[in-house]
DNA sequence: CTGAGAATTTGATTTTTATCAAGGTAGGGT
DNA sequence: ACCCTACCTTGATAAAAATCAAATTCTCAG
């Protein structure tokens, strides 16, 4: 059953708090363009894509720069926006038909009232992303431009298949040019 | 006092779980250079930094890079292995004589089991800091050499002071020379 | 106070990447 | 199938930053 994929390598939950949570999720089949979340609004919810990818994106000076992409079996939100309950800059869509699971920030914090259990398992995967955020900001201070994509395609091959090249361009930080020329040299 | 300066701005913690935190603190009065953590070894301890400022680098291809400074009143650790319980790929000094707080993984752990506020207060904490990257990140998405000195400039404007060239050089991934320009033409 | 070594600045040159400008290609709607 | 529009590639040039190389300034141990 997938909804208990959630629950996949994170530590003892017990039956009573993993079914409250279970019965706050609301499944969403979603289409590809799906906005999960839109700039200038309070981010409501936090999503678990079962099945799919997402990409989230600033807008400035007209420009769409992507800052990330999100596969099947990740959290995903706008992570300020949802956590200060504040206008979010950015917005969350999905690359293809997706199915994914919502819990509302309300129901969530009712949650960590009445389970430690889910404040546990939701700090741990906080410190996973968290890392998960450090490893990828340090190693963009070390690579050049072909490197990171190379990277990219070894660590997230999947993106290199669903997103464009704009939207994988502006999240390397290059322009498209230069990514075209990196990809036709390997 | 300040060990309850940890708790500033922190939700509702019973006086007996914050006397239970303080109890497993230790001070540490660290000179300037004292080693945090050392790469290659597990990092034990979340250090609190109640007066002083560190810095947090990662040497590879024999270049010693600056990932992220901490001032007074912030949390720092070599989080990647204080998590995983791994070794770690970064070492963490002070930049001055500084005055810290340490707790213990395993009395951390300890904290968690016995008081859900405190973990409640951890999972906040690390929200924060997850949504403090996160900016990070993306501003440096956005901007010149010479923009992300300035940004540096107006939000840590202590760390220019405490700091070398070559460490904030290496921070805001420019060069040494680089940096020495921008400075100059202001 | 002094000198050696380290850190910083300045200058010349090269490399990398962005920008500007056409062309080419692929896929959806009629 | 065919056009239209988006997207992608390629080429020429410009800008930004890195690298290499001195020269200068700072620091602090003796």
């Amino acid at each position: 059953m997938i909804k208990t994929g959630l629950f996949e390598n994170i530590a003892e939950v017990s039956d009573e708090a993993r079914n409250a949570f279970i019965g706050y999720l609301e499944e969403i089949e979603a289409e590809k363009g799906y906005k999960l979340e839109n700039a200038g609004e309070v981010s409501n919810y936090l999503f678990y894509i079962a099945q799919g990818s997402a990409r989230s994106f600033y807008i400035r000076d007209n420009r769409d720069i992507t800052v990330s992409f999100s596969l099947e079996g990740e959290f995903v939100t706008a992570m300020h926006s949802f956590i200060t309950r504040s206008p979010s800059y950015e917005t969350i869509e999905t690359l293809e038909k997706s199915l994914l699971y919502r819990i509302s920030y309300e129901n969530l914090q009712r949650c960590f009232q009445e389970f430690q259990d889910l404040e546990r398992v939701y700090r741990i995967i906080l410190e996973k992303y968290y890392i998960a955020l450090e490893e990828q900001m340090i190693f963009s201070k070390f690579k050049s431009a072909k490197e990171r994509y190379l990277e990219l395609m070894e660590k997230k091959p999947k993106i290199i298949q669903r997103a464009s090249v704009g939207h994988i361009a502006s999240f390397l930080d290059m322009t498209i040019e230069t990514l075209s020329r990196v990809r036709s040299k390997i």
